[in-house]
DNA sequence: CATTCTCGAAAACGGTCGTTCTCCTACGGT
DNA sequence: ACCGTAGGAGAACGACCGTTTTCGAGAATG
């Protein structure tokens, strides 16, 4: 019963894995590095996590939820379905505004380890594919025709890689004006084909 | 005077190393697999490139020339401005149906090395720079407001991700339609202020 | 107090990687 | 034929990394 801090030891490995991992890339970041971020013995950091590849996993799993709850929340605070789906590019400029972000974290594991581990291309894939399922429960929420989810999903993953290279939070906005137009042509029932 | 094959050396390295480097991410291929791909020795490939960190920025520079300059090539075959702009879009399509399509090369370095080196982060950026300007000189051409850009950057930076991690070329149609809807708008002087 | 057990600090181990070096072969000039 | 040299194949080296093991300092128990 020594437990004077309230952070259980996976959760101290968890926070200093996350923060290194997302802020100098997984291969960067030696084991070493985390149990000295963490404190965490290297005995007990294999006790909890029997290998580098079970902590990137863990890693990335409790950001895929974290991330989407987070989106969540911010949006909730909305009501309008029109304004629920444009509050989610004001929550991108939020997150593109925090120190230290680095873009998007499965994007850029998926470019580091993708071709290398099924297991971090799977998670990659799973978070793209639960975040494009909340946008498109908003759009059928607003009454918007389906092919719009498509079209908001790629502003959203280009704001997030252009904010990243450029370093600057902005392009939430553009992001943000271009599907303002989207959603409207949308529901004006402009038809986009060729 | 044993030229017997059309390629250099220089070009023989560069091709094994771009395939390997965008193909398993830079840091998962070691020195001695290039050299295998290359059939170049050990030896002749230092001198030809004295570190590995030079090697990569070769990779990343002359991948960047023959990007834009394909990308080009294929634009110039559409004499309409707005079919130009489309004509990206398509050309976004012909690019991730190519087998061994793995995303943007720069997007996946910059997640990869971004943090730790300089100049790979430098040598991303500068791609995404070029990038956008080729775009704000067809929006210019085609009497588009200048923002359009920044919407058209976002589709196509959004397709190339998507794209990569959900294996699928089709997001390229996507963002086409997208980029049609708002070329329309913006002519129609649709000001999408908040 | 003696003993056993726990646990953290750090050394050690095996493998890989970037880079250099060695050795050997083959050829060119005289 | 002989020698000098270039060039290639691969061993070698030093550093690092993921993982395991050792060692010693306490705490708990009799």
């Amino acid at each position: 019963m020594s437990e004077v801090e309230p952070e259980t030891t996976e959760q101290r490995i968890l926070d200093a894995a996350e923060e290194l991992f997302y802020g100098r890339g997984i291969q960067s970041v030696g084991m070493d590095a985390i149990r000295t971020a963490s404190g965490v013995p290297l005995k007990r950091l294999y006790q909890t996590f029997p290998s580098k590849d079970t902590l990137v996993e863990a890693y990335l799993r409790r950001r895929d939820a974290r991330w989407l709850r987070d989106l969540a929340q911010y949006v909730d605070t909305y009501d309008s379905p029109e304004q629920r789906i444009l509050a989610v590019f004001d929550w991108l400029f939020l997150w593109f505004s925090e120190q230290g972000f680095r873009g998007c974290g499965f994007i850029n594991s998926f470019g580091e380890l993708g071709a290398t581990s099924q297991t971090v291309a799977d998670i990659a894939k799973a978070h793209k594919d639960a975040f494009r399922r909340y946008l498109a429960d908003l759009v059928a929420v607003a009454d918007a025709p389906a092919w719009l989810t498509d079209q908001l999903v790629l502003l959203a993953e280009g704001a997030m890689t252009t904010a990243a290279i450029s370093g600057t939070p902005e392009h939430a906005r553009h992001a943000k004006d271009a599907a303002r137009t989207l959603l409207r042509a949308a529901h004006a029932g402009v038809v986009t084909a060729a």
